[in-house]
DNA sequence: TGATTGTAAATTGTTAACAATCCGTTTGAC
DNA sequence: GTCAAACGGATTGTTAACAATTTACAATCA
Protein backbone atom coordinates (compact mmCIF):
# COMPACT_ATOMS: atom_id res chain seq x y z
CA UNK A 1 0.00 0.00 0.00
CA UNK A 2 3.03 2.43 1.05
CA UNK A 3 4.10 4.36 -1.90
CA UNK A 4 7.50 5.21 -0.35
CA UNK A 5 10.59 5.30 -2.92
CA UNK A 6 8.52 8.04 -4.73
CA UNK A 7 10.81 11.10 -3.71
CA UNK A 8 13.30 9.29 -5.95
CA UNK A 9 12.57 9.87 -9.34
CA UNK A 10 15.77 8.90 -11.89
CA UNK A 11 16.44 10.90 -14.51
CA UNK A 12 14.88 8.22 -16.93
CA UNK A 13 11.54 8.15 -15.14
CA UNK A 14 11.41 12.06 -15.92
CA UNK A 15 12.19 11.99 -18.69
CA UNK A 16 9.85 9.22 -19.60
CA UNK A 17 7.05 10.83 -18.14
CA UNK A 18 7.70 14.61 -19.56
CA UNK A 19 7.29 12.85 -23.20
CA UNK A 20 4.88 10.04 -22.49
CA UNK A 21 2.53 12.86 -20.98
CA UNK A 22 3.58 15.37 -24.71
CA UNK A 23 3.14 12.36 -26.95
CA UNK A 24 -0.36 11.25 -25.24
CA UNK A 25 -1.28 14.60 -25.69
CA UNK A 26 -1.06 15.19 -29.17
CA UNK A 27 1.73 17.08 -29.40
CA UNK A 28 4.81 15.20 -31.56
CA UNK A 29 3.56 13.77 -35.37
CA UNK A 30 4.55 10.36 -35.94
CA UNK A 31 5.70 11.84 -39.35
CA UNK A 32 9.02 13.07 -38.00
CA UNK A 33 11.64 10.73 -35.94
CA UNK A 34 12.51 11.11 -33.04
CA UNK A 35 16.31 12.73 -33.08
CA UNK A 36 17.98 11.68 -29.88
CA UNK A 37 20.78 14.75 -29.94
CA UNK A 38 17.85 17.14 -29.72
CA UNK A 39 16.43 15.46 -26.49
CA UNK A 40 19.54 15.41 -25.25
CA UNK A 41 20.37 19.07 -25.57
CA UNK A 42 16.74 19.97 -24.55
CA UNK A 43 16.77 18.01 -21.12
CA UNK A 44 20.81 18.78 -20.29
CA UNK A 45 22.06 15.50 -20.38
CA UNK A 46 23.86 13.14 -22.52
CA UNK A 47 22.58 10.69 -25.41
CA UNK A 48 22.79 7.54 -22.95
CA UNK A 49 19.95 8.37 -20.38
CA UNK A 50 17.73 9.80 -23.67
CA UNK A 51 18.31 6.57 -25.48
CA UNK A 52 16.77 4.73 -21.84
CA UNK A 53 13.74 6.51 -21.78
CA UNK A 54 13.29 5.90 -25.71
CA UNK A 55 13.92 2.42 -24.93
CA UNK A 56 11.00 2.02 -22.71
CA UNK A 57 8.48 4.59 -24.23
CA UNK A 58 8.80 1.85 -27.62
CA UNK A 59 8.33 -1.28 -25.20
CA UNK A 60 5.13 0.76 -23.47
CA UNK A 61 3.58 1.17 -27.06
CA UNK A 62 3.93 5.03 -27.00
CA UNK A 63 6.95 5.01 -29.61
CA UNK A 64 7.82 2.15 -32.10
CA UNK A 65 11.49 1.43 -32.11
CA UNK A 66 13.52 0.27 -35.51
CA UNK A 67 17.08 -1.46 -35.05
CA UNK A 68 19.78 1.43 -36.43
CA UNK A 69 16.71 3.90 -37.22
CA UNK A 70 15.64 5.39 -34.15
CA UNK A 71 11.74 5.78 -32.86
CA UNK A 72 8.52 7.56 -33.90
CA UNK A 73 5.63 7.72 -32.28
CA UNK A 74 3.12 5.00 -32.82
CA UNK A 75 0.34 4.65 -34.21
CA UNK A 76 -2.92 3.92 -32.93
CA UNK A 77 -4.32 0.32 -32.66
CA UNK A 78 -6.99 -1.34 -34.87
CA UNK A 79 -10.62 -1.13 -33.94
CA UNK A 80 -11.00 -4.34 -32.94
CA UNK A 81 -7.34 -4.58 -30.89
CA UNK A 82 -8.98 -1.03 -29.39
CA UNK A 83 -11.85 -2.55 -27.92
CA UNK A 84 -10.35 -5.50 -26.84
CA UNK A 85 -7.29 -3.40 -24.91
CA UNK A 86 -10.42 -1.62 -23.39
CA UNK A 87 -12.13 -4.21 -21.98
CA UNK A 88 -8.80 -5.46 -20.29
CA UNK A 89 -8.26 -2.14 -18.95
CA UNK A 90 -11.72 -2.50 -17.45
CA UNK A 91 -11.06 -5.96 -16.20
CA UNK A 92 -7.64 -4.56 -14.48
CA UNK A 93 -8.95 -1.50 -12.60
CA UNK A 94 -11.62 -3.54 -11.30
CA UNK A 95 -9.44 -6.29 -10.10
CA UNK A 96 -7.04 -3.86 -8.43
CA UNK A 97 -10.31 -1.85 -6.86
CA UNK A 98 -11.15 -5.28 -4.91
CA UNK A 99 -7.51 -6.05 -4.15
CA UNK A 100 -6.76 -2.35 -2.57
CA UNK A 101 -10.03 -1.01 -1.73
CA UNK A 102 -10.32 -2.47 1.65
CA UNK A 103 -6.51 -1.84 2.66
CA UNK A 104 -7.16 1.96 1.86
CA UNK A 105 -6.28 4.71 4.28
CA UNK A 106 -7.84 7.82 4.59
CA UNK A 107 -4.01 9.25 3.85
CA UNK A 108 -4.92 7.74 0.77
CA UNK A 109 -8.73 9.34 0.40
CA UNK A 110 -6.38 12.99 0.84
CA UNK A 111 -4.16 11.84 -2.01
CA UNK A 112 -6.94 10.79 -4.13
CA UNK A 113 -8.72 14.45 -3.43
CA UNK A 114 -5.85 16.15 -4.15
CA UNK A 115 -5.01 14.45 -7.34
CA UNK A 116 -8.95 15.44 -7.91
CA UNK A 117 -8.15 19.06 -7.05
CA UNK A 118 -5.40 19.01 -9.87
CA UNK A 119 -7.78 18.05 -12.19
CA UNK A 120 -10.21 20.56 -11.59
CA UNK A 121 -7.48 23.34 -11.91
CA UNK A 122 -5.88 21.48 -15.17
CA UNK A 123 -9.68 21.56 -17.00
CA UNK A 124 -10.57 25.49 -15.48
CA UNK A 125 -7.23 26.45 -17.12
CA UNK A 126 -7.74 24.07 -20.08
CA UNK A 127 -4.70 22.55 -20.68
CA UNK A 128 -4.61 19.18 -22.08
CA UNK A 129 -1.73 17.76 -21.36
CA UNK A 130 -2.15 18.29 -17.56
CA UNK A 131 -5.97 16.89 -17.92
CA UNK A 132 -5.06 13.77 -19.21
CA UNK A 133 -1.81 13.72 -16.67
CA UNK A 134 -4.56 14.01 -13.58
CA UNK A 135 -6.82 11.67 -15.33
CA UNK A 136 -4.16 8.92 -15.60
CA UNK A 137 -2.98 9.87 -12.07
CA UNK A 138 -6.03 8.69 -10.48
CA UNK A 139 -6.25 5.16 -11.92
CA UNK A 140 -2.80 5.07 -11.50
CA UNK A 141 -3.21 5.02 -7.68
CA UNK A 142 -5.55 2.44 -7.67
CA UNK A 143 -3.84 0.11 -9.53
CA UNK A 144 -0.66 0.69 -7.50
CA UNK A 145 -2.47 0.44 -4.77
CA UNK A 146 -3.29 -3.18 -5.63
CA UNK A 147 -0.08 -4.24 -7.32
CA UNK A 148 3.14 -2.65 -8.54
CA UNK A 149 3.88 -5.39 -11.04
CA UNK A 150 0.26 -5.02 -12.69
CA UNK A 151 1.12 -1.06 -12.89
CA UNK A 152 3.61 -1.36 -15.87
CA UNK A 153 1.03 -3.85 -17.98
CA UNK A 154 -1.94 -1.21 -16.75
CA UNK A 155 0.74 1.29 -18.10
CA UNK A 156 1.46 -0.26 -21.85
CA UNK A 157 -2.68 -0.95 -22.28
CA UNK A 158 -3.67 2.47 -21.43
CA UNK A 159 -1.14 4.30 -23.16
CA UNK A 160 -1.65 2.61 -26.59
CA UNK A 161 -5.40 3.43 -25.82
CA UNK A 162 -5.15 6.95 -25.32
CA UNK A 163 -3.00 7.01 -28.60
CA UNK A 164 -6.17 8.46 -30.12
CA UNK A 165 -6.88 10.29 -27.38
CA UNK A 166 -9.39 12.71 -29.31
CA UNK A 167 -11.62 12.81 -26.22
CA UNK A 168 -10.61 15.53 -24.20
CA UNK A 169 -13.72 17.63 -24.20
CA UNK A 170 -16.55 18.04 -22.03
CA UNK A 171 -14.27 18.66 -19.17
CA UNK A 172 -17.39 18.96 -16.55
CA UNK A 173 -17.99 15.54 -17.44
CA UNK A 174 -14.14 14.63 -16.58
CA UNK A 175 -14.56 16.01 -13.98
CA UNK A 176 -17.63 14.20 -12.32
CA UNK A 177 -16.88 11.38 -13.37
CA UNK A 178 -13.71 11.04 -11.18
CA UNK A 179 -15.63 12.57 -8.42
CA UNK A 180 -18.26 9.62 -8.28
CA UNK A 181 -14.97 7.27 -8.52
CA UNK A 182 -13.76 9.09 -5.42
CA UNK A 183 -16.77 9.14 -3.67
CA UNK A 184 -17.26 5.73 -4.07
CA UNK A 185 -14.13 4.92 -3.12
CA UNK A 186 -14.42 6.75 0.28
CA UNK A 187 -17.20 4.54 1.20
CA UNK A 188 -15.49 1.84 0.42
CA UNK A 189 -18.42 0.15 -1.73
CA UNK A 190 -16.61 -1.87 -4.17
CA UNK A 191 -19.49 -2.45 -6.65
CA UNK A 192 -19.91 1.41 -7.06
CA UNK A 193 -16.53 2.23 -7.48
CA UNK A 194 -16.40 -0.83 -10.42
CA UNK A 195 -19.50 1.14 -11.93
CA UNK A 196 -17.88 4.30 -11.57
CA UNK A 197 -14.79 3.09 -13.12
CA UNK A 198 -16.34 1.31 -15.83
CA UNK A 199 -18.64 4.44 -16.61
CA UNK A 200 -15.08 6.60 -16.89
CA UNK A 201 -13.61 4.43 -19.38
CA UNK A 202 -15.27 4.69 -22.73
CA UNK B 1 1.02 -11.39 -41.09
CA UNK B 2 4.37 -11.30 -42.45
CA UNK B 3 7.37 -11.85 -39.97
CA UNK B 4 10.00 -10.19 -42.17
CA UNK B 5 13.00 -7.65 -40.41
CA UNK B 6 13.08 -11.03 -38.34
CA UNK B 7 16.91 -12.13 -39.34
CA UNK B 8 18.35 -8.69 -37.61
CA UNK B 9 18.46 -9.36 -34.12
CA UNK B 10 20.02 -6.48 -32.47
CA UNK B 11 22.66 -7.01 -29.65
CA UNK B 12 19.87 -6.43 -27.43
CA UNK B 13 17.37 -8.09 -28.34
CA UNK B 14 19.89 -11.83 -28.17
CA UNK B 15 21.06 -10.93 -24.94
CA UNK B 16 17.32 -10.38 -23.28
CA UNK B 17 15.91 -13.54 -24.95
CA UNK B 18 19.13 -15.62 -23.35
CA UNK B 19 18.70 -14.12 -19.99
CA UNK B 20 14.99 -14.57 -20.27
CA UNK B 21 14.88 -18.07 -20.88
CA UNK B 22 17.38 -19.06 -18.29
CA UNK B 23 15.64 -16.78 -15.82
CA UNK B 24 12.56 -18.52 -16.45
CA UNK B 25 14.16 -21.97 -16.14
CA UNK B 26 14.92 -21.25 -12.81
CA UNK B 27 18.90 -21.20 -13.22
CA UNK B 28 18.90 -17.72 -11.08
CA UNK B 29 18.57 -17.59 -7.59
CA UNK B 30 16.91 -14.47 -6.47
CA UNK B 31 18.94 -13.63 -3.85
CA UNK B 32 22.31 -12.64 -5.45
CA UNK B 33 21.62 -8.99 -7.48
CA UNK B 34 22.77 -9.63 -10.82
CA UNK B 35 26.18 -7.58 -12.19
CA UNK B 36 26.64 -5.77 -15.24
CA UNK B 37 30.21 -5.92 -15.28
CA UNK B 38 30.06 -10.20 -15.37
CA UNK B 39 27.27 -10.61 -18.05
CA UNK B 40 29.46 -7.91 -19.96
CA UNK B 41 32.68 -10.33 -19.99
CA UNK B 42 30.21 -13.65 -20.79
CA UNK B 43 28.91 -11.82 -23.48
CA UNK B 44 31.36 -9.51 -25.07
CA UNK B 45 30.54 -6.37 -25.09
CA UNK B 46 30.25 -3.47 -22.69
CA UNK B 47 27.86 -2.39 -20.10
CA UNK B 48 25.80 -0.57 -22.30
CA UNK B 49 23.98 -3.08 -24.06
CA UNK B 50 23.36 -5.42 -20.59
CA UNK B 51 21.65 -2.28 -18.82
CA UNK B 52 19.61 -1.99 -22.37
CA UNK B 53 18.65 -5.68 -21.95
CA UNK B 54 18.66 -5.27 -17.97
CA UNK B 55 15.92 -2.62 -18.54
CA UNK B 56 14.04 -3.91 -21.15
CA UNK B 57 13.40 -7.30 -18.41
CA UNK B 58 12.99 -5.13 -15.70
CA UNK B 59 10.08 -3.70 -17.34
CA UNK B 60 9.03 -7.22 -18.44
CA UNK B 61 8.51 -8.25 -14.70
CA UNK B 62 11.64 -10.85 -14.75
CA UNK B 63 13.91 -8.73 -12.93
CA UNK B 64 13.42 -6.17 -10.80
CA UNK B 65 15.26 -2.48 -11.04
CA UNK B 66 16.16 -0.27 -8.29
CA UNK B 67 18.02 2.73 -8.59
CA UNK B 68 21.58 3.13 -7.34
CA UNK B 69 21.39 -1.10 -6.66
CA UNK B 70 21.02 -2.67 -9.81
CA UNK B 71 18.76 -5.48 -10.57
CA UNK B 72 17.39 -8.58 -8.93
CA UNK B 73 15.40 -11.70 -10.41
CA UNK B 74 11.59 -11.05 -9.38
CA UNK B 75 9.57 -12.76 -7.12
CA UNK B 76 6.07 -14.87 -8.29
CA UNK B 77 2.99 -13.02 -8.25
CA UNK B 78 0.49 -13.75 -5.14
CA UNK B 79 -2.03 -16.38 -6.04
CA UNK B 80 -4.79 -14.18 -6.75
CA UNK B 81 -2.50 -11.76 -8.83
CA UNK B 82 -1.65 -15.09 -10.58
CA UNK B 83 -5.14 -16.12 -11.18
CA UNK B 84 -5.79 -12.71 -12.70
CA UNK B 85 -2.76 -12.67 -15.11
CA UNK B 86 -3.69 -16.04 -16.12
CA UNK B 87 -7.69 -15.50 -16.87
CA UNK B 88 -6.03 -12.42 -18.71
CA UNK B 89 -3.82 -14.72 -20.91
CA UNK B 90 -6.35 -16.90 -21.98
CA UNK B 91 -8.21 -14.24 -23.39
CA UNK B 92 -5.17 -12.70 -24.96
CA UNK B 93 -4.43 -15.89 -27.17
CA UNK B 94 -8.26 -16.57 -27.73
CA UNK B 95 -8.76 -12.85 -29.29
CA UNK B 96 -5.30 -12.98 -31.22
CA UNK B 97 -6.86 -16.65 -32.26
CA UNK B 98 -9.92 -15.29 -33.70
CA UNK B 99 -7.81 -12.55 -35.38
CA UNK B 100 -5.18 -14.79 -37.10
CA UNK B 101 -6.86 -17.74 -37.89
CA UNK B 102 -8.38 -17.06 -41.05
CA UNK B 103 -5.27 -15.49 -42.63
CA UNK B 104 -2.85 -17.77 -41.55
CA UNK B 105 -1.26 -19.71 -44.85
CA UNK B 106 0.35 -22.82 -45.07
CA UNK B 107 3.38 -21.53 -44.34
CA UNK B 108 2.76 -20.81 -41.35
CA UNK B 109 1.22 -24.26 -40.13
CA UNK B 110 5.00 -25.09 -41.09
CA UNK B 111 6.43 -22.98 -39.37
CA UNK B 112 4.23 -23.80 -36.56
CA UNK B 113 5.58 -27.83 -37.39
CA UNK B 114 9.24 -27.02 -36.88
CA UNK B 115 8.76 -25.51 -33.61
CA UNK B 116 6.59 -28.20 -32.31
CA UNK B 117 9.27 -31.01 -33.56
CA UNK B 118 12.33 -28.86 -31.81
CA UNK B 119 9.73 -29.49 -29.08
CA UNK B 120 9.53 -32.69 -28.93
CA UNK B 121 13.35 -33.31 -29.95
CA UNK B 122 14.06 -30.93 -26.58
CA UNK B 123 11.85 -32.93 -24.32
CA UNK B 124 13.53 -36.23 -25.20
CA UNK B 125 16.54 -34.55 -24.24
CA UNK B 126 15.81 -32.93 -21.09
CA UNK B 127 16.45 -29.70 -21.61
CA UNK B 128 14.05 -27.27 -19.10
CA UNK B 129 15.46 -24.15 -20.54
CA UNK B 130 14.84 -25.64 -24.43
CA UNK B 131 11.47 -26.66 -23.61
CA UNK B 132 10.09 -23.57 -21.98
CA UNK B 133 11.67 -21.45 -25.03
CA UNK B 134 9.83 -24.16 -27.63
CA UNK B 135 6.61 -24.14 -25.51
CA UNK B 136 6.52 -20.20 -25.57
CA UNK B 137 7.38 -20.01 -29.19
CA UNK B 138 4.02 -21.48 -30.42
CA UNK B 139 2.26 -19.42 -28.06
CA UNK B 140 3.90 -16.19 -29.61
CA UNK B 141 3.86 -16.89 -33.10
CA UNK B 142 0.07 -16.70 -32.70
CA UNK B 143 0.22 -13.56 -30.65
CA UNK B 144 2.47 -12.10 -33.09
CA UNK B 145 0.46 -13.19 -36.25
CA UNK B 146 -2.44 -11.47 -34.39
CA UNK B 147 -0.66 -8.36 -33.38
CA UNK B 148 2.71 -7.07 -32.93
CA UNK B 149 1.69 -4.42 -30.53
CA UNK B 150 -0.02 -7.09 -28.08
CA UNK B 151 3.16 -8.89 -28.37
CA UNK B 152 5.22 -6.72 -26.07
CA UNK B 153 1.85 -7.16 -23.47
CA UNK B 154 1.59 -11.07 -23.85
CA UNK B 155 4.95 -11.12 -22.97
CA UNK B 156 5.02 -9.03 -19.50
CA UNK B 157 2.25 -11.34 -18.67
CA UNK B 158 3.50 -14.63 -19.45
CA UNK B 159 6.90 -13.91 -18.12
CA UNK B 160 5.41 -12.98 -14.69
CA UNK B 161 3.58 -15.75 -14.72
CA UNK B 162 6.61 -18.33 -16.00
CA UNK B 163 8.20 -17.39 -12.67
CA UNK B 164 6.80 -20.10 -10.94
CA UNK B 165 7.05 -22.42 -13.79
CA UNK B 166 7.41 -25.68 -11.67
CA UNK B 167 5.57 -27.38 -13.89
CA UNK B 168 7.93 -28.94 -16.56
CA UNK B 169 7.46 -32.83 -15.89
CA UNK B 170 5.18 -34.90 -18.03
CA UNK B 171 6.71 -34.12 -21.18
CA UNK B 172 4.16 -36.40 -22.82
CA UNK B 173 1.51 -33.93 -22.14
CA UNK B 174 3.30 -31.44 -22.92
CA UNK B 175 3.34 -32.67 -26.51
CA UNK B 176 0.08 -33.63 -27.36
CA UNK B 177 -1.27 -30.97 -25.92
CA UNK B 178 0.86 -28.53 -28.35
CA UNK B 179 -0.15 -31.25 -31.21
CA UNK B 180 -3.95 -30.74 -30.25
CA UNK B 181 -3.23 -26.53 -30.70
CA UNK B 182 -1.12 -27.22 -34.08
CA UNK B 183 -4.01 -29.74 -35.57
CA UNK B 184 -6.93 -27.29 -34.95
CA UNK B 185 -4.85 -24.03 -36.38
CA UNK B 186 -4.13 -26.64 -39.61
CA UNK B 187 -8.13 -27.14 -39.73
CA UNK B 188 -8.89 -23.02 -38.97
CA UNK B 189 -10.91 -24.32 -36.61
CA UNK B 190 -11.45 -21.12 -34.15
CA UNK B 191 -13.12 -22.98 -31.21
CA UNK B 192 -11.03 -25.86 -31.21
CA UNK B 193 -8.11 -23.93 -31.39
CA UNK B 194 -9.24 -21.66 -28.25
CA UNK B 195 -10.27 -25.00 -26.28
CA UNK B 196 -6.78 -26.25 -27.01
CA UNK B 197 -4.78 -23.34 -26.14
CA UNK B 198 -7.08 -23.39 -23.24
CA UNK B 199 -6.21 -26.69 -21.91
CA UNK B 200 -2.63 -25.92 -22.03
CA UNK B 201 -2.56 -22.85 -20.29
CA UNK B 202 -2.83 -24.06 -16.34
C1' DT C 1 14.93 10.32 -68.91
C1' DG C 2 15.43 6.83 -65.55
C1' DA C 3 17.94 3.75 -62.90
C1' DT C 4 22.18 2.84 -60.36
C1' DT C 5 26.30 3.49 -58.03
C1' DG C 6 29.40 6.36 -55.18
C1' DT C 7 30.12 9.62 -51.67
C1' DA C 8 29.45 12.57 -47.66
C1' DA C 9 26.60 14.01 -43.89
C1' DA C 10 23.63 12.63 -40.33
C1' DT C 11 22.20 9.31 -37.07
C1' DT C 12 22.29 5.35 -34.23
C1' DG C 13 25.22 1.70 -31.73
C1' DT C 14 29.12 0.75 -28.71
C1' DT C 15 32.88 1.56 -25.88
C1' DA C 16 35.83 3.07 -22.06
C1' DA C 17 36.70 6.48 -18.73
C1' DC C 18 34.89 9.24 -15.12
C1' DA C 19 31.35 10.63 -11.44
C1' DA C 20 28.07 9.43 -7.97
C1' DT C 21 26.20 6.17 -4.88
C1' DC C 22 25.97 2.17 -1.98
C1' DC C 23 27.72 -1.09 1.48
C1' DG C 24 30.67 -3.47 4.51
C1' DT C 25 34.49 -2.43 7.64
C1' DT C 26 37.25 0.14 10.56
C1' DT C 27 38.03 3.73 13.67
C1' DG C 28 37.14 6.56 17.44
C1' DA C 29 34.44 8.78 21.14
C1' DC C 30 31.69 8.03 24.99
C1' DG D 1 31.16 -2.65 24.95
C1' DT D 2 28.08 0.25 21.94
C1' DC D 3 27.10 3.35 18.70
C1' DA D 4 28.06 6.51 15.05
C1' DA D 5 30.98 8.72 11.77
C1' DA D 6 34.52 8.02 8.30
C1' DC D 7 37.01 5.39 5.07
C1' DG D 8 37.56 2.37 0.86
C1' DG D 9 36.23 -1.01 -2.45
C1' DA D 10 32.62 -2.31 -5.40
C1' DT D 11 28.80 -1.09 -8.24
C1' DT D 12 25.74 1.75 -10.80
C1' DG D 13 24.97 6.29 -13.49
C1' DT D 14 26.63 9.49 -16.95
C1' DT D 15 29.42 11.32 -20.36
C1' DA D 16 32.01 12.03 -24.65
C1' DA D 17 34.49 9.94 -28.26
C1' DC D 18 34.55 6.48 -31.70
C1' DA D 19 32.48 2.79 -34.91
C1' DA D 20 28.81 1.14 -37.80
C1' DT D 21 24.83 2.06 -40.32
C1' DT D 22 21.51 4.70 -42.72
C1' DT D 23 20.05 8.44 -45.64
C1' DA D 24 20.17 12.06 -49.02
C1' DC D 25 22.19 13.67 -52.95
C1' DA D 26 25.10 13.94 -56.80
C1' DA D 27 27.53 11.68 -60.55
C1' DT D 28 27.51 8.08 -63.98
C1' DC D 29 25.76 5.03 -67.39
C1' DA D 30 22.28 2.57 -70.28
Amino acid sequence: MQLAEHSVRSMREQIVDTLRAEVLAGAWTNHAPVREQALAERFGVSRGPIRDALQELSREGVLVYRPNKGVRVNTPPAEAERQFLQAMRREMESFCLSQCIDQLTPTDDEQLAGILAELTRACDSGDLSSIADCDLAMHRYLVRSASSELEAIWQSITSRLLMDYSRIDRFDQIISEHEAILEAVKQRDLKSAQQAINANII
